[in-house]
DNA sequence: AGCGAGCCCTGCGCGC
DNA sequence: TGCGCGCAGGGCTCGC
């Protein structure tokens, strides 16, 4: 489950569950869903049975389950393209894809199993170090602790995170020397924009994916940062976006999002607010939507860079 | 600094 | 039916 608002989806399904549960059991049914964490499925498997989790947190797409006792360390998972974390009580039947099973103890639940399913295995869990924030603040969205997994230490906050600094994220933006949705997509820049969101707060703000970044005046870096935040705020409220069953919340339960979605996944169908057809184009080694006429292409600019005449 | 390519994978829908 | 192809929400690393 990819961007933000399907990753909170799940972190705030998992929280009240997890919140002072005790891992009562850890089966790796998959050793390539360790990809993060190094030191292999024994160590992993050890290292969190009989350990107590805090809280479940997330900044941009990254989601943890800080420990409470024993050294400073968290759960990490990263769902990437296709990962699920789905409760399942201990009789249920086994998923298909299952990958990795914590059995918890939950002090609201009791017996309950928090299953990590995903089918294309970009996803991946590890036991991860907690390292100071750089700025003393809280280090994600669930928990006060100013404390971050240190493989999420170098991802910047999301916009939906309330010590994001606006200023100073426009400040970078300008800063950079290419297009706007490379920039979105650039999670040390901004996290949790993922390829629905990107498209769609773009369509809001009429601008195209190439657009410079340097050439962008504050005001529309500013509106940008808007739609974004207003992207991501409907799709939360909508528990995030599903095509199909992939995309489900803790309880495998889908989001109701895409059929507010403007551009994505719209190519040929009328733009909204001008009627003409959505395309899609190649972009980044995957597709890019947008409307022709809300969203024209920058125009070339002369010297390096520009194409030849 | 930025970027393209390549890699990590499975599975679905489509056209032939 | 079966097969090959293109496509899918992400991120990391490498070489230029």
């Amino acid at each position: 489950m990819p961007e933000l608002p399907e990753v909170e989806v799940v972190r705030a399904g998992l929280e009240p569950v997890v919140a002072g549960a005790r891992i009562a059991g850890v089966e790796v049914v998959e050793p390539r869903s360790l990809k993060r964490h190094p030191q292999g499925v024994a160590d992993f498997e050890e290292r969190l049975t009989g350990r107590r989790i805090r809280a479940a947190v997330r900044r941009g797409k990254f989601l943890w389950l800080p420990l409470d006792d024993g050294p400073r360390e968290a759960v990490l998972a990263h769902l990437g393209m296709s990962g699920q974390l789905l409760l399942r009580t201990e009789d249920a039947g086994t998923d298909r894809q299952l990958r990795v099973r914590l059995v918890l103890e939950s002090p609201a639940f009791g017996p309950i199993t928090v299953a990590f399913v995903d089918q294309r295995i970009f996803g991946s869990l590890a036991i991860d170090p907690l390292v100071p924030t750089a700025d003393g603040a809280p280090g994600g969205f669930g928990d006060p602790a100013a404390l971050v997994p240190a493989q999420v230490a170098h991802i910047a906050r999301d916009p939906l995170d309330p010590v994001f600094d606006d200023l100073d994220f426009v400040r970078r933006l300008r800063a950079r020397r290419t297009g706007v949705k490379r920039a979105l997509l650039d999670q040390t820049l901004v996290s949790g924009i993922g390829n629905i969101y990107a498209d769609e707060a773009l369509w809001a703000a009429r601008l195209h994916y190439d657009a410079p970044t340097a050439r962008l005046s504050s005001r529309a870096a500013l509106t940008l940062l808007a739609e974004l935040r207003l992207v991501l705020e409907r799709a939360l409220a909508d528990g995030g976006t599903s095509f199909d069953a992939q995309y489900v919340n803790v309880n495998g339960a889908s989001g109701y999002f895409s059929q507010r979605l403007h551009v994505y996944g719209r190519a040929g169908r009328p733009c909204t607010r001008c009627g003409t057809p959505i395309v899609r184009e190649p972009f980044m080694n995957r597709s890019s939507h947008r409307c022709p006429t809300c969203q024209r292409p920058p125009r070339a600019r002369a010297g390096r860079g520009a194409p030849a005449a």
